[in-house]
DNA sequence: GGCGTACTTTACGCAGCAGTAGCTAAGCTG
DNA sequence: CAGCTTAGCTACTGCTGCGTAAAGTACGCC
């Protein structure tokens, strides 16, 4: 068999390469299980490439991966929620869709979003993604809520985005496991269960 | 200073004293950012005796502490939902008061179980705890939904389940840095967020 | 007192892996 | 096609930390 011959890529194209493949190898056997190695080989590449495109150091190439795919996240919920306008409800139901939907197609970079462990050296880059998400959902649900004059809205809504979040989290688990992928199921259920208690708390 | 005196010790108590220590500095650190050194140090013993309480690998000594970790937590949770009867949602309300209490108190406990990688040699103990806890939950509610005849209730009450434990799960950790570490308070919260919902669910 | 053994100290073998030094060849430029 | 720049590779080095071996020390029971 010919080894693949030597072809020289732009770096822009390298470094998604190596991000990409980091990202299925992380999600696999997260942070101390991975290897350079184990990356250099799934991206088909030499590790001092690795080294090269993915930022210099093992932790920073795994920080690259974690801020690409809750940006990804991320701007795939706001957009949805930022959409065409609607009611309130219409909007979280889009916005779990999106969730879902975002969730189920990568669902590698989900796992290193959220099966990233929360403890030892990189626990601040995930915590931080995190936030950045539970923020934005605390944002939206500020706007849709009543809150009385003189309250930090976010005092009131960021438990609850909190604990949406969370649901919508463990609901995301469940759904890997049970093979339940369809992202218009999941958001109903979410709905039902939580849409009755939001729509009280608006007062 | 003079130093602690040599004192010979029954198994099962030099054994609670490497998990407890175990425990403390796993949750500080993860998996792998902790040394075997710094979990002898910890107990105030020397590595060997780790060995011989902790089951013989570091590996083996992380499994036990999720174990014990995941046994504290079910039958806290399991004992308040099963005590003195009372209405679904006085039960709701008291299983979510235990799980707060015992997260709260406990919060080393919680980090092994909750903030610790899913992804990675260990994946598997940590499944399996947290999969022991929500399937509980879902116990607990299928005794209490209306299902359809025919139906098996678990197909309705897991991803229910998973949405709720998600919701309390995500709701602690938002208490543990917001400083809010009132049970009543948070399960309120839960409360009023979920409810509504579940009460529709009954039928 | 003295014996068994629970415990300590110290030291080290070994493995896995992050990171790098120095070589090879791809492909542009004339 | 000759020559040079640099992308890319092969092959190492050094370190960290698990797990254990060996030899000594003192606790507590008889």
């Amino acid at each position: 068999m010919a080894p693949e011959p030597r072809r020289r890529l732009p770096p822009e194209q390298r470094e998604k390469q190596v991000l990409d493949a980091a990202v299925r190898v992380f999600s696999r056997s997260g942070f101390h299980d991975t290897s350079m190695d184990a990356v250099a080989e799934e991206a088909g590449l030499s590790k001092p490439m690795v080294y090269t495109h993915g930022g210099g150091s093992k932790e920073e190439l795994l920080r690259r991966c974690i801020r690409r795919e809750a940006d990804r996240l991320l701007s795939s919920v706001s957009g949805a929620a930022a959409g065409a306008p609607a009611d309130a409800e219409v909007r979280l139901r889009r916005g779990l869709h999106a969730f879902f939907t975002s969730v189920t197609t990568h669902r590698d970079g989900w796992s290193v979003l959220y099966r990233q462990a929360r403890t030892g050296a990189l626990a601040d880059e995930v915590q931080a993604a995190r936030t950045r998400i539970v923020d934005r959902v605390a944002q939206l649900l500020a706007a849709e809520l009543a809150v009385p004059d003189g309250v930090d809205p976010t005092t009131v809504t960021a438990p609850l985005a909190a604990a949406l979040a969370g649901a919508a989290e463990g609901l995301a688990d469940w759904a890997r496991d049970a093979d339940e992928p369809d992202p218009d199921v999941l958001a109903g259920t979410l709905m039902a269960l939580l849409w009755p208690g939001l729509a009280l708390l608006r007062g």
